[in-house]
DNA sequence: ACGATGTGGTTAACCGGATCACCAGTGGTC
DNA sequence: GACCACTGGTGATCCGGTTAACCACATCGT
């Protein structure tokens, strides 16, 4: 069939009996054109089996139509819900002429760096941003647009996108208080493992649920835990000896809370029974795996991920960006009950 | 500093005493210079903070030196040793100057083909291979280079990198072998479980079992399992109904391992006292997790993502390229023992 | 009837490198 | 000293689009 090579905007121009001019502003759609004229255009693409070179239009245009999605490679992040915010990020991407590339680096920014001065790309995102993230100085130095998901210290420097925590957190104790509970623990995650201090949704969310519990005049109580379903496990024993009289866990990350709620059932609790468990920004279909199926707050993954590529686009095309923030859903599972009368 | 564009061909040229042609050359190391000139060359590039321009270099050279890495995000694709292997894959392809980037796709291969057929990338390494896989199909019907991580039924057509399935499953037959245990279950993958029919690990891991089970006259015993910690889990009580004598079992995906591990010690039978478990394909870190450490046949990740890369870029260059099989290593944990004498 | 405005299209100059054809020296050979 | 091969370098053209500037022609208000 095409032995040859593609066709190019020029050949279409000449089988259309238009100028290569008028084909590209067809292309773009950036100038009114007859219904005739646009219509010989059309066919003659269909008949030369066209298709527009990416390259070509990004070298031309000064813009590549690529935006990267800086996926940190390196740690233990390992949650199912980035796959959500990929896909979510992807598709939106896609809506807007754009396409998105997840670039795997480390995560101190250098590569990174190296990355993003090659020009490649027309902007970068950023997950996992940490309240004081290396890697957004060091973009800023080199100029490429950016935008987060997450926040950094000084919030309102750059576009971000963040998960609303107070909110989540406000959906989580609506639904535990309103079954009663007081005695409400929060399983945070433990920085120390794979270096996460000043991770938002570990500061915010705790931040949020001391908040809370001090609004209700309630004492607070916090434990930590690390980020695989085993790291859950161990603390369900420390939560026993520790927290004796909790009634309620909220438990950040998804993995850890299935290997928590698995141990204390192992160890004779019954869950809501006993003590109710709570999962923080988790998928549903995680949460679903468990018996019993937990109680979350989802993670609200491809919105973020749409948002956030919006953020960028808008940021691109220079218009000013307000930050956004999204809450996830209060998903009820059977892992959360009314508290015991007999405490 | 630099407040306007960022320095050209041209400049750096103009800044050396020397025509645009010559700093090409010098880039590209496709012609020879004095060392004056090569000095002069490096220092105008210091100066001018020059960076090449990875999109003109692609449109004037017909090669953007990037390749995908079509990542199937839509099924239940979850596996730690993929972050192992996009590693590789990066760096291998970053040592021979071309880039990896990431396509979240469908793995219907329809949305693969759309953006295949744009002609941003160079070729496509294809991962998950199924032994029919339709993306291998309408990929091939486009034109563009492709190198498989697995094999499709005919293997023989395509540059393709593998486990080496037979080899892998030796190694962990002579450790067991060698420990007495001759009733060896194979808990395998559920081909049912997130549509994996002809999953290439699943089918020639088996067919190696079968066949090595044969050379020592042993009875094969299969039960399958789907991917998850708690699939591995539910797997247990499973085996110890229907293969009570079982002495050792080899457990596939790494996820499973420690799931049915830890439910058979909640069961209380002693791993490896009574049953010897042998995670195949797992990475050290998962291993590790478990207690007891589960004995491992590693994936071979980061090498089979560099031999993949290799092989494609071999491939683009117009050399045939020969099949690559890789083996994992045996590392040995505390989940596997001599057989129990009293059986 | 006349300039003002708008519509649909063309021409030509880029965008930033890659590469082919060519050329001036230099040294070696017979 | 004529011929040749080689070395190091230049100029021009091309890759396949985008886009500013311009133009012919129709429409319109006065």
């Amino acid at each position: 069939m095409l032995l040859g090579m593609a066709a190019t905007i020029r050949d279409v121009a000449r089988a259309a009996g238009v100028s290569p001019a008028t084909v590209s502003y067809f292309l773009n759609d950036t100038k009114p054109l007859t219904p005739d004229t646009t219509q010989r255009i059309e066919q003659a693409m269909a008949e030369l089996r066209f298709r527009r070179n990416p390259v070509a239009r990004a070298l031309a245009s000064r813009r590549s139509r690529l935006i990267a999605l800086a996926y940190p490679f390196s740690d233990h992040h390992e949650s199912p819900s980035a796959r959500l915010f990929i896909i979510g990020a992807a598709r939106t991407a896609s809506d807007h002429d754009y396409h998105l590339v997840v670039w795997p680096v480390e995560d101190d920014g250098h590569e990174l760096a190296k990355l993003a001065e090659q020009g490649l790309v027309d902007g970068i995102l950023l997950m996992d941003v940490r309240t004081d993230d290396p890697r957004v100085d060091v973009l800023g130095e080199i100029g490429v647009p950016v935008a987060l998901i997450g926040r950094t210290r000084d919030a309102e420097t750059l576009p971000h996108v963040d998960i609303d925590f107070d909110a989540s957190v406000r959906l989580a104790f609506d639904h535990l208080l309103g079954l009663g509970h007081r005695r409400i623990v929060l399983v945070n995650g433990d920085p120390a493992q794979g270096n996460l201090y000043g991770y938002g949704p570990y500061v915010r969310t705790e931040a949020a649920y001391r908040t809370i519990m001090a609004e209700w005049g309630l004492e607070a109580a916090v434990m930590l835990c690390g980020q695989t379903v085993n790291d859950g496990r161990a603390a369900a024993g420390r939560l026993l000896t520790d927290f004796p009289d909790a009634t309620a866990v909220l438990v950040m990350k998804e993995l850890p809370a299935p290997g928590l709620t698995a141990e204390l059932i192992q160890r004779g609790r019954s869950v809501p029974g006993d003590i109710s468990v709570m999962s923080m920004y988790s998928t549903v279909n995680v949460a679903a795996m468990s018996t019993p199926n937990l109680t979350t707050v989802t993670t609200p993954g491809t919105e973020l991920g749409a948002l956030g590529v919006e953020a960028l686009l808008r940021h691109l095309e220079g218009f000013p960006v307000k930050p956004v923030l999204a809450t996830g859903r209060l998903v009820i599972g059977a892992s959360t009950g009314p508290v015991a009368e007999s405490r």
